[in-house]
DNA sequence: CCCTTAAACTAGCGGTGTAAGTTTTGCCGC
DNA sequence: GCGGCAAAACTTACACCGCTAGTTTAAGGG
């Protein structure tokens, strides 16, 4: 079959229809055989489009990782502006688990991951926040972010009640995680997000609030 | 080449043979033919001592959680416990960052996995914490350690100062993340672990310490 | 000493990413 | 209108993957 009158394959039908194999099928079922016959075409067509596999999955992850929002940091104190964005980070996440692994590897040369990066950082910045200290927060909150929506705790553990009880006295009701899976996770989640706020709230009074504090609440600067 | 006189291949040999491949070239790099030929042998004859690679894999991941140390839960309060086990759990993950990806996604069966999340649960039971919020904390500790071993988030930005300085206007120094890619994840890790005890301190002084403030000091229970 | 079992082998299946070359179509300049 | 080029599909092929099946030989127990 040769060039069709109209192309088959756009870039955001390959990246949406990739997505939709991830999320359906998981990361090692993702080949781009398997992506091709979803959109009724052979594989090596897709590299008409892409490159590699890779910038596929780049692509992928990029639109994941756009849909957070960072708005907060224009216009909310520095805190609150935390907060969103850790959640609306979360859910991004979640709601495509199966390409966290991939996308928790680093933000690469990704416009959205490294846009994102962009606001956190200026925005902390702004908010008084020494920038070594930027850096250290804005990393920290995405290992905890990428931590929790990588491997869901409650679905690590196996459904096996004996396996607890024959070896693991305290472990005793694990096998019943799973079915409470989302609210562990999300209330892991809320329970450390809020500890971690508490925390550099704490630091921000001691080492940074004193010297200006009305600045924290100033969205521009 | 029939059964030598001496085995060549035994489980400890090929999960040591098999860290040192996945440290040394990653994990995608990591084959059963790959593996073998590092041992000498052909890709089946691992067949005889390990049913399939993701057994393997297991094997790999329960050793690098197995140097993990536990012990403060026995023997110090809940807070210096969790902190001492918190820098355990790093050093062990990012001694061998590769095979982070496959581990962080749950203990699944892997006996040292499931020993390291009994005691620590354990460990914040006795000290006086709700069953529900031991399970939250455990979970919150393990998302940010498992995210900071994951994508350090320092080699996770490429060096090229160009891609910066055009787009990001607050990251123009990110290019730079790399040289010191060490401090940088170490003290995001510092930082934020010592933010969520002291957030997980103060929780606790509210909920859990008035009712019986020195049950939390005594090892055993 | 035989016989079972262990531990290596070879051969091969179906799958993978991707490179190379082919074919047909759409479109642009003359 | 038409020649020619680029685009977008195709087929073929290579080297590798995890893993199965069957074979060979040595080790070790009855």
């Amino acid at each position: 079959m040769p060039r069709p009158r109209q192309p088959r394959l756009t870039r955001q039908l390959i990246v949406e229809t990739a997505t939709a194999v991830i999320d359906a099928e998981g990361l090692p079922a993702f080949s781009t055989r398997r992506l091709a016959a979803e959109l009724g075409v052979r594989g090596p067509s897709l590299y008409n489009h892409f490159a590699t596999k890779d910038e596929i999955l780049d692509a992928v992850a990029d639109t994941v990782t756009g849909a957070v929002d960072t708005s907060g940091f224009a216009s909310r104190d520095w805190a609150a502006a935390l907060r969103d964005w850790a959640w609306s980070y979360r859910r991004a996440l979640t709601a495509h688990p199966n390409i966290v692994p991939y996308l928790a590897q680093g933000p690469g040369r990704r416009p959205a991951g490294l846009a994102m990066a962009d606001a956190v950082y200026g925005g902390l910045v702004r908010a008084g926040w020494p920038p070594a200290r930027a850096t250290h927060i804005g990393a920290a909150l995405r290992y905890f972010v990428a931590g929790s929506a990588l491997g869901s705790f409650a679905r690590g553990f196996v459904e096996d009640p004996e396996l607890y009880a024959a070896h693991y006295p305290h472990l005793r009701q694990a096998h019943r995680l799973a079915e409470h899976q989302q609210s562990v996770d999300e209330g892991a989640f809320a329970l450390g997000l809020d500890a971690l706020l508490h925390g550099l709230a704490a630091e921000y009074d001691r080492t940074v609030g004193p010297l200006d504090p009305v600045e924290s609440a100033r969205p521009s600067g």
